[in-house]
Formats: structure tokens, sequence, C-alpha cells
DNA sequence: GCTTGAGCTGGAGTGCACTCCAACTCGTAT
DNA sequence: ATACGAGTTGGAGTGCACTCCAGCTCAAGC
């Protein structure tokens, strides 16, 4: 697959994958006979956990952590384990705070139903 | 109450303060004889509600908006009820987010015990 | 009366996560 | 043969949300 092909595919812009490359989020991918990137199928489902990771609030900087444990192989399984249990308990969180305003605006959007009512009764 | 009481109670630093007030999130309060900000209480509330509005993704210029409105008196309910209901659905959505990706590390963090186990048998 | 600490202002600096640019090379279509 | 579009690089620029700084005033304690 071409870059624009990838970045088609997971909502990335070209550029954007082009700094992951370089900052160490996705692994340099092979290059074609004209020297372009020629990246795997496999990138996709790997750039959409990361998204995932992203969308929920994790750092750059440990999003590039895991992403270099995970290429240096089976001896960082216990490394990544502790990282995703970290993050679960961010998520766990972020959760009970999204409830908790999610309730709040429930509440607040009532209130303002109710007062508008008042005012054009007046 | 001053600046530094403020900055205590809340979290927020003093230059946060100061900052939110001058982009218009934090109504300018009366100052003392001496030229100081004196707050009242009802800043506080008032804080701790932008504050939730901040943890659940909303943009400074969005509650800068509902900051203005809120301002401006009852002839805004409407649109701050409005702003409040989309709002609710970001956050709905962010919700659904969190709750897949922490199904997702769930089973990704079953399956690293699990081949974390597997490699110790060998 | 002098030091200390908190507060004041306007403006500069920071860190994050991209995003854009100039100047270049290829491969394909006309 | 040439024009065009997609790709390449290194590096500069952007937008957000603070955060820090210099240089000042003021009030209270010793």
């Amino acid at each position: 697959m071409r870059i624009s092909e990838v970045a088609n595919a997971t909502g990335l812009s070209v550029d954007t994958l082009r700094f992951y490359e370089k900052i160490g989020l996705i692994e340099p991918p092979p290059r074609d006979d004209a020297g372009r990137r020629d990246y795997g199928e496999e990138v996709l489902k790997w750039i959409r956990f990361i998204g995932q990771l992203n969308a929920t609030g994790m750092k750059q900087a440990d999003r590039v952590r895991y992403a270099q444990l995970r290429a240096a192989g089976d001896s960082t399984l216990k490394a990544r384990r502790e990282m995703l249990e970290t993050h679960r308990e961010a998520i766990r969180s972020q959760l009970s705070t999204l409830q908790d305003t999610l309730a709040l605006m429930d509440q607040k959007v009532n209130l303002y139903r109710k007062l508008e009512r008042e005012i054009e009764h007046v």
C-alpha cells in the first residue's frame, strides 16, 4: 500500500503518517524501487489501535514507548501489559468523570428548559 | 477571597486564574483598596463547572462562548441550553469510545498474561 | 523604616501534536 | 518528449492552553 492509501484508510494525513514514523510510533515500512514507502496491511490495525489509545487520552510519549516495546519483541510483554493496565485505570477514571458530567448536563438542560418556559409565560 | 486562596481551593494556578480572566472565562472580580482581586465564593462553583467541561473535552473557545452567554443574562438561556445539549452528545460519544477501549484493554491484558505464562513454561 | 511576600501588568516562552513548505525525483498518461 | 501527480527530504510554522518573567506596587511584621 502506498502512503496515500493508508491515509485514506485510516483518516490520518500523509504528513501525520510520516510524522508518526519519524517519532517511532510506526515502523519504517519497506520501500519500492522508486524509494516510496510500501506499507503492509497490518499497519492499518496498528494505526487503529494507537488511534484508540490517542482518543482515550494516552500521551504521545507513552504511545511511542509502547510502540518501541512492541518492536523489541516478546521480552517486553510484561512491561506492555503494565502500561495497558495503567491506561485501563486512566480510562476508568475518565469514565466516571464523563458519567458525572453527563448527569450534570442532563440536570442543567432540564433546568434551562424549565426557566425558558417560565420566561416565556411572563 | 484573594487569588492565591482561589488557586488553592480549585487546584488552578494563580497564573491560570489571571489567564482565564483575560480570555473572558472568569468575570473580572472587584478589587480591594490595594488593587488586588477580591473574589466572591460563587467563583469556586463556576471554576469547578468549567473544569468539568474541560475534563470532558470542551474546547476553550466554546467554554469562553458559554461564559459570555452566561454573563449576558437570561436572554441567552436557549443558546446555552443548546451548547450543553451539543456537549452532552459529545460526551455520549466519548463514553462509547472509552467503553470500547476499556474492553479492548481487558482483552489485551488477559492475552498478555496468557502469553507471559506460556513463555515462562518454556 | 526596611525587608518580605503577595499581588499587579504586559508580554515572552513552552510543550504538545501536528501541519505546511520548498525543492527535489519518479512513473504514468498524452 | 513533456507535463502532471504522487511521492521524497529536512526544516519551519501553527494553534492550543497555559506558564513564566521582569519590573513594578503595596501591606504587614520586625
